[in-house]
DNA sequence: CGTCTGCTTGAGCCTTGTCAAGAAACGTGG
DNA sequence: CCACGTTTCTTGACAAGGCTCAAGCAGACG
């Protein structure tokens, strides 16, 4: 992910493999941290889906962030005494987990990879206010076909095979916790958007069938593109 | 802000103070950058009240965040090569604008500074959590009530004396762009906060009289307290 | 003094939620 | 490979929270 954005000179390299020396396999449905326990481990997700959500005092939950191969976990639990969140595996998944301390060490051995998580997580960031402007002024409809087009655009990012088709190893629940809708009204929009000939789906998996029309309702836009990374620190 | 959360050196508080040299003010209701507009400069806000909010194409408006003394604006605009939300003073303001290489420069020469860059950053993606799982999962009462009270622990952070009266200074659009309400439903939860006591008004002015049940109310949880940044690298 | 912005309140509607029940898919142990 | 239990999906009927439209009012400001 970090090494996607910028070339790396081998030293950095080297540095970030350093994060990735240890893995540790989570099981489909383990939580790898859970909301206000202490915790100050991070880590970089190597394979597989996994979500971090909260949950509300009346048992409801809201899923935040869908996390893939090469995302960094846990950076906001790294800065409070307990994690203000739940991280979740969704398949079965590989993570490489590394101390505070080794962030620590990376920010002031090098300065540009410092610059590179900060970068990092003002996209992520920016998603965020992206899916709060969703959630506070959007349809349901609009919510339902912005996070498929967003997860078609992600799993891309991971394998470059994806193109319209691709399997959302989400229940319709899953869906509906990170929309801020019921399953079952979910579950009504997916078949609007079928109906309407805009997604097709079949066991599991879903196409994106008017990509156009699908971007247009569901005002999206994404944010690994349209970067500006020329003034970040030179290499030392 | 930044020099709130830990004790910096006298270099590091000159370094931070070399950000703050120019001043620029900044009239109520005056746009300081605009989405979809370039921009390579940052702000730290010395003054007065802002707001960050994005349009989406029905011409609806999402605040995303209010913006207080201390904030540093515009982080993530600098990432990108469009600004991907507009900056906007709520009230007369004062800010500091600096180069994105400043920021740069920082980020080389002051490890820790730059660690703290990243903790602020966090703290603002977990209020944006926050905020998110409102707008999903919570009733427009507890909207509100989450509102008023992150405004008056923002404000009390800026200013020992407010403690549970304060001057709101926004209109009740502008709160509804903020919780993803109408104007008009805005006007009918703060009458039913007044009634069953949980809060009082006149002439602009809001007054929390029942704490404890509004934080119930709101399922509100302060994200400046319960850090943990003992890991944070040492000074040079 | 007139205009404009913001606040307040009512009536009716619409989107989304709730509840319920059956069908389908999935997983597990025998 | 089958049988069973469990989860997930699907659909309908109904309820409710929040939105829209509309109108009156109060205060700010030129």
């Amino acid at each position: 992910m970090l090494s996607q954005l910028i070339d790396l000179t081998p030293v950095e390299q080297r540095a970030l493999e350093k994060l990735e020396e240890r893995q540790r396999p989570v099981r489909r449905g383990a939580v790898l941290q859970r909301e206000n326990e202490g915790c100050s481990e991070l880590y970089i997700l190597r394979k597989g889906l996994m979500m971090s959500y909260v949950l509300l005092d009346d048992g409801s939950r809201q899923i935040l962030r869908f996390l893939f191969p090469g995302d960094m976990l846990g950076v906001s639990s790294a800065v409070y005494q307990e994690a203000p969140e739940t991280l979740a595996a969704l398949s079965d998944c590989v993570v490489c987990p590394f101390d505070r301390s080794a962030l620590s060490d990376l920010m002031v051995e090098h300065p540009r990879l410092a610059a590179m998580v900060l970068v990092y997580s003002q996209i992520e960031r920016v998603a965020l206010t992206d899916r709060l402007a969703a959630l506070g002024r959007t349809s349901a409809k609009a919510r339902v076909a912005a996070l498929l087009i967003e997860l078609r655009n992600r799993l891309r990012r991971v394998d470059k095979s994806v193109t319209t088709a691709f399997t959302l190893g989400l229940t319709q629940e899953e869906i509906g916790d990170a929309t801020g809708l019921t399953a079952v009204h979910v579950n009504r929009m997916l078949r609007q958007l079928e109906e309407e000939g805009l997604i097709a789906r079949e066991a599991g998996r879903v196409t994106l069938r008017d990509e156009r029309a699908l971007t247009r309702a569901a005002n999206y836009i994404n944010r690994y593109e349209g970067l500006d990374l020329g003034w970040l620190p030179r290499t030392r």
